[in-house]
This record gives structure tokens, sequence and C-alpha cells, in this order.
DNA sequence: CTAAATTTCTCGACTGTCGAGAAAAAAATC
DNA sequence: GATTTTTTTCTCGACAGTCGAGAAATTTAG
């Protein structure tokens, strides 16, 4: 159902404009605000001077003039306007930072993950306290933290902050806002990892393309494998999805994933599946707990120099990978795929069997081979993506709470 | 990047939002259209009165007062304000229809398909000589017609109407906006049949659980299989997509396609494709052009009295059926699935195939089955696609032109 | 015929955006 | 040093849109 429209909405999407682009670009000037916007100077005057007066801007210091005329008075975020808790889940470490309100890290530190596999819930205890620790640390109040953006692989659900699936807990789920909420009013968002790879990259896609910007998928190799999607939704803003496509079905009755069912891509792509068929060890053996990268690096090396059963592993994980992706692409529209994770320093193996996995599909024949490219660093894209996420979010809390409850 | 907002947007999405209403529940008085808006009175006084000087819409006849109090004055559009073609192209016909603003049926007629196969040239000349005969049968000014909805079967062009690939002309590509726009001012739209039979369910859905409803999918079963998504966006309304299921990989060099790919779905699941299986046809065999409807009874009759290599081939159809369900289903949101289409008459036959399709991935087994439903008529519900989609798009056009040209 | 009920319409208040031009402030020029 | 030029910021009035309240219209009940 289409809903109604008024005039309070538009000086918000407008609010929410401004802060977007003070985000985009840094400090701003009015006149700069202007021209990204397209708003007319006055509007930007009326919405600066209202998120000034709500202490959600401040003007900066006058810099040394940089050309004649009158000097500019740059806009910039209060960055003690409220604070950011990033949490990162991976399979060996929680990682918390503190972010400020412009974006900047101000503290940060890694916790060992206890591998007691029955810890789901002394894994949120985990959590809890350290949160509590980033906090103390700092001299912030807990009020002041307005958000806590977390990100885990596995599965997600869409509308609320819960672990529905994740390759260490299974299905034992995991609630993060029933979790937290008594000791924090913060608000708490839950997100794929992989999906915020593709945000990030989404976001630098958009700076470069501007508009011409359609779609992107990220798909991250490791132990597990992970996908996020990106594509330019109908109203300008970013539509982000991360599905389960490490466990849909590359082949019926295939190898025994370590989600108990069989087939799964992740059972033919992932680095223990790799190790499976390298050592020709049957399908359905129970998948290893985790494979130190040192013994892929093993197998990588023989693949290069030739030996077979060693190549055709990575062949195989190629083909399960390309296939999946057909897969995608005939349910999407055609987009260039960023491959990451510490899977990537295995493409030159890959390669060869993710193109003729995905040459094998009807739609790769008709519209020709999607861009594939390598890209480094997923870490340093998680967080960027938890920023980006997460800060809008706050822009968009803070806008509408601004209009409703005054300065 | 996201746009701004501005007064007359306002007032242009409310004018939709106006017609929209409208729309779904007949000609209505002005508290209703308020009441069901969430608009107040004045601003429904304000929209309409624009509406009516631009000859929108107008205030039908006082009707036998029906309770007591200033009887009510109903607003209703104005048949006459513009006109819509439809267009269905099925494999041995095309329907041509004429429907006034107000969705009524004006004329219809059918033409059968030449089955040339070297066509595309002279099949597009048939569409124009079709439309030119519906209109010059009405004494609609060509300038009224404000829009032609075209659907087919195959993949279409997701902006511009280009029909890139379709069972009966292959890739032969077919750009009805430049074939239609020397000759027609109107707007062209096409789209996926399934797609609209989609967009069709999704409007009944919204009908009858109001905003509770999130997303469906409709399967289209026949000689070609066909899938649309319709599913809430973030701003209220309905957006669809057609995938290309039909040829989406279900098994590596599995039966040859009539796209000339191996192991599409449709060349396991397709009436062709059945009837390979059920005589035993190697899965290479070039598929048949048109398999008559009487030869799948048959095979499904034996099937019933428990022939074994009968029941085995619509049990392989539902596998490939269900496989690629749970492989969309491990893309997007878990949603129920409708399966319309002639080949719901063998649903008795396929079920099992396709439950153990999908039971097979990780997703169904977590989140359990997904709803499947039969639904009849599809060709209704086809037509009825079109009319959602072809007068919302013409209501919008109508606005912003309005908003611009004066009355 | 009057009162009650119900619907439609109108008016004033409020909020939003915009263009134009005034005000501010520094560099360039005389 | 005074004046002009240039650039940026701010303010004012015009215009568009929504809303609540109440007036106007019109029928039924008594």
């Amino acid at each position: 159902m289409l809903t109604k429209s008024s005039t309070e909405l538009v000086r918000q999407r407008n609010s929410v404009l401004v802060l977007a682009t003070l985000r985009r670009h840094g400090a701003l000037a009015h006149t700069e605000i202007s021209d990204f916007t397209r708003l007319s100077s006055a509007t930007v005057s009326a919405i600066t001077a209202d998120l000034e007066k709500a202490q959600i801007i401040e003007k900066s210091e006058q810099q040394a003039a940089s050309g004649r005329g009158r000097p500019r008075v740059l806009l910039r975020q209060r960055r003690d306007c409220g604070y950011l808790i990033v949490v990162i889940i991976s399979s060996d470490a929680v990682q918390y930072s503190l972010v400020d309100y412009a974006g900047k890290l101000i503290d940060r530190f890694s916790e060992e993950r206890s591998h007691d596999p029955d810890g789901a819930a002394r894994f949120v205890n985990g959590v809890r306290e350290g949160l509590n620790r980033i906090l103390s640390r700092s001299r912030i109040e807990r009020e002041k933290v307005l958000l806590i953006s977390i990100s885990s692989k596995g599965l997600v659900n869409s509308t609320e902050p819960v672990l529905v699936w994740s390759p260490i807990f299974g299905s034992d789920q995991i609630d993060f806002e029933s979790a937290l909420k008594p000791e924090w009013p913060a608000k708490v968002i839950l997100d794929n990892e992989t999906l915020l790879v593709a945000a990030a990259l989404g976001a630098h896609e958009e700076n470069v393309k501007g508009g011409d910007f359609r779609a992107l998928a990220a798909l991250s190799l490791g132990h597990s494998i992970g996908l996020g999607i990106v594509r330019r939704g109908s109203h300008g803003g970013h539509e982000v999805s991360a599905p389960n496509f490490g466990h849909m079905l590359h082949m019926a009755n295939g190898g025994l994933c370590r989600c108990g069912s069989r087939g799964c891509i992740e059972a033919h792509a992932g680095f223990y599946a790799i190790l499976r068929t390298a050592f020709e060890v049957p399908l359905d053996t129970i998948p290893a707990k985790f494979v130190p990268v040192a013994e892929l690096d093993k197998i990588a090396a023989r693949a290069r120099q030739g030996h077979r059963i060693s190549g055709f592993a990575f062949r195989q994980a190629g083909l399960a990978l390309g296939n999946g992706l057909s897969r995608m692409l005939s349910l999407t529209e055609r987009m260039p795929i960023a491959i990451t994770g510490p899977g990537t320093r295995y493409y030159d193996l890959l390669r060869q069997g993710i193109e003729e996995g995905l040459g094998q599909s009807h739609i790769v024949r008709m519209e020709g081979m999607p861009e594939l490219r390598v890209v480094a660093d997923e870490q340093n894209l998680v967080f960027e993506g938890h920023l980006n996420r997460a800060l809008s979010v706050i822009d968009e809390d803070i806008v509408v709470a601004g209009g409703q409850g005054g300065d």
C-alpha cells in the first residue's frame, strides 16, 4: 500500500540528504552542500541552522582563507553527537570498535573466541562483557552510544537482529536485540559479513560511476562461502541483501556440509571441501572443524606444480562457485562480481572452474561472462561497510527523533 | 545517490495515492478517500479539485441517498481520459484488448500466430497491424491511447521494452519501442508473462493480508517454465521481477534445452522434457517444437495407473522444479509459491518431486517447506496483472504531466 | 417545520522550498 | 589607506502544500 506524503517528510528527507553528503564528502561549506544536494541556498541555511541548533553539526573554525572573498565556514558533524560500537564476529575472534559520529575510530580491541562448541549463551555473555569493556575504557556515557552494529557470517533475520544460523553455532539462534536490550538503550543491528563487503564496494562504485552504478555482488571465499548483493533501489538508495548462497544447493546428494545438508556450494567450494577432494576422502565424511591456511597452501603449491588431484580439487570448487553464480545471475540482472576473502589467494587455481561453471548456463551464454574482479582487504571492507550502514542509520534516527523532540 | 525532495513531489505522490485508491476501491466519496489515504479532508478537496479541473476524474451523478445527511458525491475516473491497449503474446496467438482508463474492457480479439520460424520481423508487422486494427474498430483517436502494454514469455530487458530472448524467436531480439515509436505516441511497456501473474497475485494478497504481505512467487508450468517474484518495496509499493528461472541451470550437462544450453530447468521440467523422459529418449535429443496437451494427458493417465517410467518422468520434473525453487529461496526471503499454467493439471504427479527437491536444501530444512498453492486461471491473472501495472503507470504519467502542462 | 446527522467545502495557521538580493568579509586595485 | 571586486552567507517575501476547525449544504427523523 502506498503511503501519504507530507511537508515534514520533505524536510526529513532533505535533512538526511544533507547529513549524507556531509558524510560522503567531509566538512563542507554552505555553497558546496547546495551544489551537491541541488537544494537552494536558502534551504541549506534553514536545514543547517536546525541541525546546528540540535547540536548535530557545528561550524568549524575559520580555516586559513583559501581564496579571496568572504571566507568559507565549514560545517561538519559534531563528533560528540553520538557514538557507534562495531562488533565484528569472526571464526577465531571478536573485534570491538568504538567510533564517533564523524566515523573516526576511537578505540579498538579484539578478544579471542572460546572454541567452546556449546557456547551460544556464553558467547552472548562474552559480547556483553566486551561491549561494557569498550565503553568503560572510554569516558563516554552509555546513553551516547546510539547504535551497536554487529556482523557475522551466516544467515541473518532480515527485520530483526537475530542470527538465525551461523557456521559456529548452527541453528542455535542468537537474538542480540533481547540480549542487549536490558543494558543498552542503543539500537542494535546485525548484518551478514559479506553483505557489508558488498555495501562498501557498492559505495565505492557509486563514487566512481555515479548514477551509472546498477548492481554488484561480493563473493567471499574461505572456510565458508558468503555472498552479498547490492543494487540501486527505486528511489536512489542502495538495497542490499545477503542470500544464503553458501548453502544453496549445488548438486543433489553432493558432499556433506557443515550445516548437515548435502550438496551445498560450501560443501564443494569451502576450504574443508577442497581439502576433502584433494585427499580423496569420501564426500560424506564429516567436515573438518577448522582447516589451517597452511594446509591449503600446500595443496595449492602442489596444484601449481601440476599435481593432478590437487588441481582437480580447486577446479571442482571453482565449478561449484561458477554454477552457483550462474544461478544467481539467472535470478537477478547482470552484475559484476567482486571476489574477496582468504580464498582469493587461490584464484589462479579456481578461475578456470568458475568460468566454466558460469558458462554452463543460458544467461551467461546470452549476456556474456560477467565481470570478475578480485578485491583484497576484506577486513577493511567489512569495517567500511559497517560505517556506511550504521552511520546512515544513525543519521536517519537522529533526524526523525530531532523532528519530534525538538532541541 | 539520494535525491532531493520538494513540496511538488509531495503533491504528486499524494495525487497518485488518491488515484490508486480510487482504482482499488472503485468510485468513492470525499470522506472515503480521506479515510483510505489518511489524508485530511482539506487535502482531498484540493487534490480532487485539481484532478477534476484536469479532466481526469469526475463527480458522478447523485445516487439515491443511502443514509441521512448530505448525500455523498462519488468521484470516479473519467473513462475517456485515456485508453490502454493490452497485447498478450502466447505461443499460438496474440490477443489484443482495448481498455479504458477505468479498467473496463472495450474491445478484444485474438489473431492466430503464424508458426513461421523466420518471422521475427514479420511478427512485429503483425503486431503493428493488430494494434491499428483494434484502434480503427473503435472510434478513439490515436493520441488518446496512452499506453501499450505487451507481455510474452521469455526474457525481457528490465529498463526498455525489448524482448531479449523468447522461446519462439530465440535470440532474435525484438525492440517494441523502436518498432512502434513512429506510429504511436503512446508509451510502450513490455513484461514477462509470469511477472504479471505474480503482480496480480501480489495485489490479491495485499487486499487480503494488507500490510502483512511480504513477498510471493508465481511459478508457471507448461511447455516452458516461468517465474515471477513480487515483494513489498522499501516505500510501500510492490517490486516485481521475472528471473530467467526456466533456463537456470538445474544440473550440469543435463538435458538439452530449446535454448541450446544443457541442463536448464525447462529441459527437465517443461512439457517436452517430461515427454522425453517418459519415452526414454536420450536427453540430448533436440526438443520437440510443440507438444499437444493430449499427449501429456496420456502419460499422466498411465502414471496415475502406476506405470513406472511415466511416473518417473513427472517425478524428475518435480525434482528439477523443487531444486530450482530451493535455490531461489536460498537467494531471497521465504515466500509462498503459487503454481499456475497448464501444467497444474499434473500437480498431483509433480508434487512429491517438488517437495523432495525443495527438501534437499539447507534453507528449506531450516525454515520449513514454503507454502505451495495451485492457482488456476492463469490467463485472467495475466490480464489482471496488465491492468494493475499499466493503469498505475498511466496514473503516474498523468500526474507528473498534469503538473507540468497545466490543465 | 425544526432538529439532528452527515457530507462537502472553505479559511487561517503552519511548514516547507525557492529566487533574489542584502550583508559580510577578505583580496585586489588604485 | 580607500575603494572595488569577488565570494560566501544570510534574510526576506512569494508560493505551494497539509492540516484542523468550523461553516455550508442537504437529507432524514420527529
